[in-house]
DNA sequence: CCAAAAGTAGACCGACTTGTCTACACGCAA
DNA sequence: TTGCGTGTAGACAAGTCGGTCTACTTTTGG
């Protein structure tokens, strides 16, 4: 494999598990089997090795979610798979995301509050993608073809009990199996649907 | 004032501002204007002092939310106020938690990721008293006396509700303005109340 | 085939970390 | 007065941090 790829995975793992301020230069280079003037030959700080582990770890899971969601043809749908995933993940079944410790970006982004550093930036960026992603799939579904507020508004609303699923997986070591409930869930989504199309959304679901 | 007091409260401020592990101890003492070996007097290591850090941040942050939900008597009120309160918190407006930053224990549990560490139980164990304040306040209207199930459903929604949106503040500098629609709102409450009562919810508030 | 590129191993640097310890000052109570 | 508790100021230990550099080996491409 690659040197870079490799660097970059290993110390993808050791960051996601630990921290980033945990894991130190000489950690990575131990568990890679990499010296360390290859690993500065690749990278010029630190920094900028976080920020390529970002960027992986982006590409990663954007991968796999819009996997997830790729058979998804209406908001119900789509609510059901996006939290299916996420109860996925949070038991570690997503092999591809490896072990669950939260949301890469979110405990990233606590460890460095400068909300222009560029590692915070990367994590915004993340989280943005993730919104556009959930909101592109919404606005292609028949229910809200050209209602692009409302399928704005629905794509906040998922993003927000995503973010707050994966928050209390972490911290509290439960996750909301009440986002798994087909009632629930049809409710929520239910309400940003247009009255006409309604109906429409239950029988397809 | 009490010189333990002192110390707790600029590091509390420090580490939330900046993160835990971004934050020596020399810092403190300068900060703090005090003697390395009066905060070893009192505290017997960095992370003790983390500890105490988390509690008063605990009775703090538990104190503000208890009185912001205190005159909440329907379930759409007390998702109202939390919500509003949170928006409130996120401006900046709310002095006695100091410049938002996030969730201090959400941040902090990012940097202690083994669960059976003292620190990461003191956050989860914040995250659980929250939980079953909702959960109590809640469990006191009129619609969900006698109905612990689904008080207990809503809190949990609620919850992850929450959770979402700070890290969202936090991470993407918006908060989710959603949340503060009376209409959305009084939907998803709705979807929690026994039938009966519906109306008297929907009158009350 | 040979030179350039890319790798390894690890000593080393200065700055920083938590935590200990000495030396000294002040206030209070017996 | 004496002695104790609590404070200050800061040197110091022992270790870690990110990052540089030398010396040597391996790989690779023209």
């Amino acid at each position: 494999m690659d040197k870079r790829t490799h660097i970059i995975n290993t110390a993808l793992t050791a960051f996601y598990q630990k921290g980033i301020h945990a894991v130190g230069i000489n950690e990575i280079l131990k568990e890679s089997g990499v010296a360390k003037k290859t690993l500065y030959n690749h990278f010029v700080s630190k920094d900028e090795l976080i920020c390529a582990c970002l960027e992986a770890r982006d590409k990663r899971f954007n991968h796999w979610l819009n996997d997830r969601l790729k058979n998804c043809d209406t908001p119900f749908e789509i609510a059901s798979a996006l939290f299916g995933s996420l109860s996925i993940w949070i038991d570690n079944k997503a092999i591809e995301l490896g072990d669950f410790n939260g949301c890469f970006f979110i405990n990233t982004a606590a460890e460095f509050p400068h909300s222009d550093h560029p590692i915070a930036i990367l994590c915004s960026a993340h989280k943005k993608a993730v919104l556009q992603l959930l909101f592109d799939k919404l606005s292609q579904t028949t229910q809200f073809k050209s209602k692009s507020e409302k399928a704005k508004q629905l794509a906040q609303l998922l993003m927000t009990l995503k973010e707050g699923m994966i928050c209390q997986a972490r911290v509290m070591h439960s996750s909301n199996q009440l986002l798994q409930d087909p009632l629930l869930l049809r409710q929520l989504v239910q309400s940003y649907i247009p009255k006409p199309l309604q109906d429409a959304d239950f029988s397809v679901s």
